[in-house]
DNA sequence: GTTTACATACATACACGGATGTATGTATTA
DNA sequence: TAATACATACATCCGTGTATGTATGTAAAC
């Protein structure tokens, strides 16, 4: 082979993004080679080492793609123009809708979840993980502490444990969906699945109303 | 060296499982081979390979070990002198406190979560995992359907889906547990990060109270 | 109660494949 | 013409599985 024009290399560069991550969610990412991309892609190592340094960096690169969506996700979370509660209720189906739609994040999702260690040599992950499991639950407890301030919790709850139980909630259900992909129990229940949370957390089905400041 | 009583080979054996099941936790199981464990438990190669075949089967024989405190943990679950709601309640108790207690199951759960692959070359490991997660959710299930009843369940709680829902729940606080071990808060707290599921599920905090029927 | 014969419980040694990283080749393209 | 975008080739190491060695425990034979 030969030199291809840059648009050409940037879309090989995707290519083997694609496929590494196929090959990741199929194999595992310590079972897959960096022959076995190459050779899923129709290319060679060569092309892999030209583009990435290594497996990690690979790997990275290819988690690094879905930071965008997942950071949309979450912006919506602190619009102020709609009750806070509602906008925890709208964001946990959000997730679940994103996860359904996009089979690149469901892909991403169960590589972390079922496809990868993160102890030992992969540690990085695992502190990126908890730091963004941190500023996950920081902002669920903002908005948990704007609701709290508008009275629409209820007298007992403390957000900060709220918003590590409904986090925990959703990884978990995140995993289970993946568990079993053909499965459509979880999307096709998901208010049910969430409401018992709320409802513990929240007053009167607060959640169910897009107002501002339904309560109070 | 030479051959020791059988009494001595069996000991060489946990030690070679108490080793792996620590290696694996720091490691990760792919990137452990079994010449660190061999090393780590002051042997060699050729001594597991004489108690295993390989390294999956070391693995699995290592799983295997807390299969009876994890059955005990259930067994308790089907109780019949007991509210099923408070049944429920003192299981997830149970569980966090056998997390708590027991280093081996801390780490077994956290070389499940964390520290190994599922897929691929792994998979039976996801097949049993799924098997064994329905056959947990059918144990919460069957519970919740005799809370039902007893007329302990809100109207509107579909009893399958509260177990899906409760399963969830546990998985994602046991991964949040062990994402960060030296933090208690999750353990501290554990009742008020159940609550709101429990308030969600069950009519007038039944769960709280151990007598058999204490609604209708 | 010895002795003998075999099984046991490993350690050591070897052969093999496979993965990595790098060095080099090569045809474009800018 | 020089940098680019790869493919190819090479050297090295590591892990596995197995084969073999070996000293001891164990049980039966005598």
């Amino acid at each position: 082979m030969a030199r291809k024009t840059r648009e050409e290399a940037e879309q090989t560069r995707h290519l083997l993004l694609d496929t590494a991550e196929q090959v990741f969610w199929e194999k595992g990412v310590a079972a897959t080679s960096l022959a076995d991309i190459a050779a899923a892609a129709g290319l060679t190592r060569g092309a892999i080492y030209w583009h990435f340094s290594n497996k990690l960096d690979l790997f990275n690169a290819l988690c690094d793609r879905i930071i965008p969506e997942l950071d949309s996700l979450d912006a919506r979370l602190l619009d102020p123009a709609i009750n806070p509660a509602t906008r925890l209720w709208q964001h946990g189906h959000a997730m679940f809708a994103l996860l359904h739609d996009s089979p690149r994040i469901r892909r991403i999702c169960g590589i972390h979840h079922l496809g990868c260690e993160q102890v030992g040599e992969m540690a990085p992950l695992l502190l990126e993980q908890i730091s963004w499991t941190q500023e996950k639950q920081a902002k669920l407890q903002q908005v948990l502490l704007c609701a709290q301030e508008q009275h629409l919790l209820r007298d007992d709850v403390d957000p900060k444990l709220a918003a590590i139980g409904l986090h925990s909630l959703y990884g978990g259900l995140i995993h289970s969906w993946l568990l079993a992909q053909d499965d459509r129990t979880i999307h096709h229940n998901l208010s049910a699945l969430l409401s018992p949370y709320f409802e513990g957390i929240f007053k009167e089905r607060c959640w169910l109303q897009p107002l501002p400041c339904a309560a109070e």
